[in-house]
DNA sequence: GCGACATTTGTTACCGGTAACATATAGCGG
DNA sequence: CCGCTATATGTTACCGGTAACAAATGTCGC
C-alpha cells in the first residue's frame, strides 16, 4: 500500500504564527490593570469588580490569550489533573471505568489523563515515573501488582493513590474494587446448582493479567471446595485477552476432556471466540456444552445465544475512586485524618442463554 | 447495591510526607553542584564529566529526586506531549490509532494525552480548549468537523494540527485519512458484482458521528451511479454504536423492504446485532440476506458467519499522523518550509462468509 | 464629614526548572 | 611550559503564572 500524497494550498499557518502566545502581562497591559487582577478575573470566586472582569475578559476574547496551565500549578502547587492507569483503552470495561472517573472528576475541575500499561508491570513502572514528573494530584491503578520501584515511587509522591479492579493484599492505600476469585466462585456454584458436574476453565496463560490469574485460582478453589474434583484448565497465550484464543481453547478443552460439560473463561471475549467455535463445528451451546464468560461485555448480551456472564458496574468503580479521590484530597487540605480504606463493589452472575 | 467499607490499618503514608517533595536545588547542594549543572547531567547529549553525573544520579536516587516536568517545560517551551482527541476510546479503532501514536511519538520522548469527545462537537471545542492551556507540542483531531471556536482556537495556537480518519474539505493543516464515501462505494460495487440488487444501508440518524454520514452519503451516491435506485435506509439513535441498534434495525429493513437481499451497515458493531438478530429469527445470512459492516473489528473476523467489511490499516493511522507530526515539528523548528499535506491511507473490502 | 470596615487593586517574591552567557579547568601541540 | 581550544561548570535572568501581603478605594452609620 503506497500512501498518496497531495499537496494542498491554503497557505501556511504555521509559518504566519512565530510571534509567541500572549500572555497575562499582555492582557494586562492592554487593560490597563495589573497581572493579578487579570488572574483574579480568570477564577471565580475571587474578589474584581463586574466592569473590570468583564473590560478583562473582553481583552482576553480580542487577543485569544490562553492562560498557560502549567505555569500556574507551578506557582499554586495544583496541576489540576490525575492520572489513571488501565491496561487497556480499548476494552468496554476499563473504557467505562475511565468514564466514570471523568464524570467524578470534572465536577471539581480535575482533568483525567489516561495511560494504558499493556498489562505489563514494567510498562507501568514507565508510565508511573513519566506521569509522576507531571505532578498529578492523585493516581488510580489498575490492579494491586506493581514493580517494588514503582511502589517506591508510588510511596514517595505524596498524592492519593487509588487501586482498582482488584483487593490487594497489600494495598498502597486506598482500593475501590471487588475479589475476583470470589466473583468465579460464584459462578461455579451457579453453574453447579444448575446440574452441571464437570466444569472447566479457559484463561490466559501469563500472570501478567493478574485479574485472570486471580479468576483461575477462584475456580481451582471452588472446584476444591465443592468436591468437583481439581477441573480442568486449558490456558492461551498473553493478555490482551483475545476471541480467537477462545475459540481455540475451547477445541482443545473438548479434545482433551470430552466429558467436560461447561466452561468459564476468563472474560467475555474468549467466551464468545469459544461460542462461535462451537457454532462452526456444529456442538449446541448449552446443548452439548455451556459457556460462561466475565465482564458483561455488549457482545455477551447481544450474541445468540446470549453469554452468561459476571457483570460488575465498571462505571461506577470509576465514579467511586473518582469521589474518593475527592474526598481524600479535601481531608488532606483540611488536615483531617485520612483512613486508608477498601471500598468493596458488588458483582452478580447473569445468567443467559449460553448455560 | 450497597457499598462495603472495610477499614484498613496500614498507616497514613500521606500524612507522614506533608513535607514538600525535593527539587533540583536540593540536589544540587547536596551534591555540591550547581542546580544547571544537575538539569545537564539528567539530559542527554549535555556536557557534563562522566564522574559528576555518577555522583548527582546517586543523590537523585538516594532522596528520591523526580524533575518537574511543568517547571521545566514552562522554561524551556516544550511541554512535551502532543495531545489527540479521538469519539470514544472503547472502539478498537480508535484505540488502535492511538496505539500508533504512541509508538510514533514515544520514539522521540513525546507523550500522548489522550481525550474523548463522545462523539460531540461541543466536547471537542472544550477539550480543545482545556488541552491548549497545557501548551501540547501539537493535536491530532478525529474528523475534519469542528466548532467555529474550536477551529478558532486551534488556528491561533501555532502548533502542528492533523485531523485524521477522513479527507475534510476544508482541512486545517495535515491530513491522514481517506474517504469514508468512496469506501462504502466499493462496498456497493462489491455486492453488485456478487449477483445483490437490492441493497440496502443501515446507519445512525445523527449527523454527530460525521464519518457514519459519509459513509451514508458514499451508499446513496454509488447507488445512483449504479442505477441501484434510491436504496433503503434505515437509522437509528446517537452514537456511540451500539450492536443493539443493528439488531433493531435489520428487522426494520426487512419489515418495510422485504426485497432487500443485502445490507450494508455503518459500522461491523450494528452489522454484527444484525446478523445475531437474523440467527435468532431463522434468516439465513446470507442466503436469506447479505449483510457486510466496516471497520474490521475483531468480532467479525470471530463471528460465525464472520463479516465482510472494509478494513483500514487503523493502527497506521496513528503512526503516520505521530511520524507526520514530529516531522513538522521538525521544519518548525529549522525555519524549513511547511507544506500542508493530505496523506491518503488505503481500505479495502474484505469479503468473508455474510455475503 | 469622619472613622471603621469591606472591597478592590497593586507589589513583590517565588514556584522549579532551563537558556544564554561567563568563567574555570583540562587537554594538547609546539 | 605556554597559549590555544575544547570541555565542564557556574551565574543570572526569565518562563508565566499565583500566594501573600500592602495599599487604595468605596461604603455606611452616626
Amino acid at each position: 500500500m503506497a500512501d498518496n500524497v497531495v499537496e494542498q494550498d491554503n497557505g501556511s499557518r504555521l509559518q504566519r504564527s512565530i510571534i509567541s502566545r500572549p500572555t497575562m502581562a499582555d492582557v494586562a497591559r492592554l487593560s490597563g490593570f495589573s497581572a493579578m487582577t487579570v488572574s483574579r478575573a480568570l477564577k471565580d470566586g475571587a474578589s474584581v469588580s463586574a466592569k473590570t472582569r468583564e473590560r478583562i475578559l473582553e481583552v482576553i476574547e480580542e487577543i485569544g490569550y490562553v492562560p498557560d496551565l502549567s505555569a500556574g500549578g507551578l506557582s499554586s502547587k495544583r496541576s489540576g489533573f490525575v492520572t489513571a492507569l488501565v491496561p487497556t483503552i480499548n476494552n468496554s470495561n476499563f473504557s467505562d471505568t475511565a468514564c466514570g472517573l471523568t464524570d467524578a472528576l470534572s465536577k471539581r475541575g480535575l482533568q483525567l489523563l489516561l495511560g494504558y500499561t499493556d498489562y505489563s508491570a514494567a510498562r507501568e513502572e514507565e508510565l508511573v515515573a513519566a506521569m509522576l514528573r507531571r505532578r498529578p494530584e492523585g493516581m488510580i491503578l489498575t490492579g494491586g501488582f506493581h514493580t517494588p520501584r514503582a511502589r517506591h515511587l508510588l510511596d514517595s509522591a505524596a498524592i492519593p493513590i487509588i487501586e482498582t479492579w482488584d483487593l490487594p493484599d497489600n494495598p498502597i492505600d486506598q482500593v475501590v474494587g471487588f475479589s475476583n476469585a470470589e466473583a468465579i466462585g460464584a459462578m461455579v456454584r451457579d453453574l453447579t446448582a444448575r446440574g452441571y458436574r464437570n466444569i472447566g476453565f479457559i484463561g490466559g496463560s501469563s500472570k501478567r493479567d493478574t485479574r485472570g490469574a486471580d479468576r483461575r485460582a477462584g475456580y481451582e478453589a471452588a472446584m476444591a471446595e465443592l468436591g468437583l474434583g481439581e477441573g480442568h484448565v486449558i490456558t492461551f497465550g498473553t493478555p490482551p485477552i483475545s476471541m480467537e484464543q477462545g475459540g481455540q481453547a475451547i477445541v482443545q478443552m473438548i479434545g482433551q476432556w470430552p466429558e467436560v460439560d461447561a466452561v468459564i473463561c476468563v472474560s467475555d471475549l474468549s467466551a464468545f471466540g469459544a461460542i462461535m467455535e462451537c457454532h462452526r463445528r456444529g456442538w449446541a451451546v448449552p446443548g452439548r456444552i455451556a459457556v460462561a464468560g466475565f465482564g458483561d461485555f455488549e457482545v455477551s448480551r447481544c450474541c445468540w445465544p446470549s453469554i452468561t456472564t459476571v457483570t460488575v458496574n465498571s462505571y461506577d468503580i470509576g465514579r467511586q475512586a473518582g469521589e474518593l479521590l475527592l474526598a481524600t484530597l479535601d481531608k488532606i487540605r483540611s488536615g483531617a485524618e485520612i483512613r486508608p480504606a477498601t471500598q468493596k463493589i458488588d458483582f452478580k452472575v447473569v445468567v443467559r442463554e449460553s448455560t
